[in-house]
DNA sequence: TGCCAGGATGATG
DNA sequence: CATCATCATGGC
């Protein structure tokens, strides 16, 4: 992979095939807006960037190589090969149309209390939305950055805070489970990074202890920040889908599935295969 | 106005 | 185990 420092911003190249509007607006992460020049902006980390994609990869701005390497690589899962992993699908029709449709949906790796936190706020609710509740989250309680963007508010922060104090959130009967995972969390009840050394199993009952986190609201957390590539579809729109393109079930190579957003799937594969 | 939204939960058949 | 009402809002 190639990372280099132009004149104003950091260019990304040799890291295989992203739709880089789709990876970041398909409903995995909800913090990230176009501007009208067509760069993505967006928090994560404690840092504000924006991005674009540019011929062969991709350009970030507001950032320097270090920071790349230290944090948005990882971010954006540049270092597993999704070409690779494309190429065992090659026999598969539904995963190469569901590919040649939509393109290359990369599986950012998001921080664990946002993710959480993000995927609670989701249920039964719509992206716009989503988006909206965790805008106000951030603006109302996390900390501004220089360019005025903000960081997502930490569990701890959230835990001080009571229902009422949350109600600007307008997010519904959602507040106690927020309020619910912030203190499990805040408190080391639930010890969210040491979920990534658990099977994938207790992973999911631990994450399922907290209020309002039942299977999908786990898997979502587990696939979008701590690591896990193993996960099932859950939820009636996903099982719908992968009952119409599986319906033997699921071929064993499809190792994860994860994720129905219109018309195109998430895909990913484990890393043992 | 009425219906729905990428869910979880607890109570019933 | 399947179904169902309920939860609180906003968008259309």
């Amino acid at each position: 992979m190639d990372i280099i420092q132009l004149a104003d911003c950091v260019a990304l190249s040799g890291y295989g095939e992203m739709n880089l509007d789709l990876t970041l607006d398909c409903g995995q992460a909800f913090r990230w807006n176009k501007d009208e020049n067509g760069i993505w902006r967006g928090t994560a980390y404690g840092k504000s960037i924006g991005v674009k994609a540019a011929d062969g990869g991709m350009e970030i701005y507001g950032s320097n190589v270090n920071e790349v390497k230290e944090i948005w690589c990882g971010y954006f899962d540049l270092d597993r090969d999704y070409d690779k992993i494309i190429a065992t699908f090659q026999n598969d029709v539904h995963v190469r149309s569901a590919i040649e449709k939509s393109g290359t949906v990369r599986i950012l790796n998001q921080e664990p209390w946002e993710a959480l936190c993000s995927f609670i706020i989701s249920a039964c609710n719509n992206i716009p939305r989503i988006k909206g509740i965790v805008s106000r989250l951030c603006e109302s309680f996390g900390d501004r950055l220089e360019d005025g963007s903000f960081t997502f508010p930490s569990a701890e922060v959230i835990a001080s805070k009571t229902e009422e104090e949350l109600a600007v959130l307008r997010a519904g009967y959602r507040v106690p489970f927020i309020l619910d995972a912030a203190r499990k969390v805040s408190s080391g009840e639930i010890d969210l990074e040491g979920v990534r050394s658990l099977s994938e199993e207790d992973a999911r009952k631990t994450l399922m202890l907290i209020n309002g986190v039942g299977r999908k609201v786990a898997d979502c957390t587990l696939l979008f920040s701590l690591g896990f590539a193993s996960v099932f579809p859950v939820d009636r729109h996903i099982k719908r889908a992968c009952d119409n393109l599986y319906p033997n079930g699921l071929p064993e190579c499809f190792s994860s599935f994860a994720g129905l957003a219109q018309q195109y799937i998430f895909i990913a594969q484990r890393e043992d295969g």
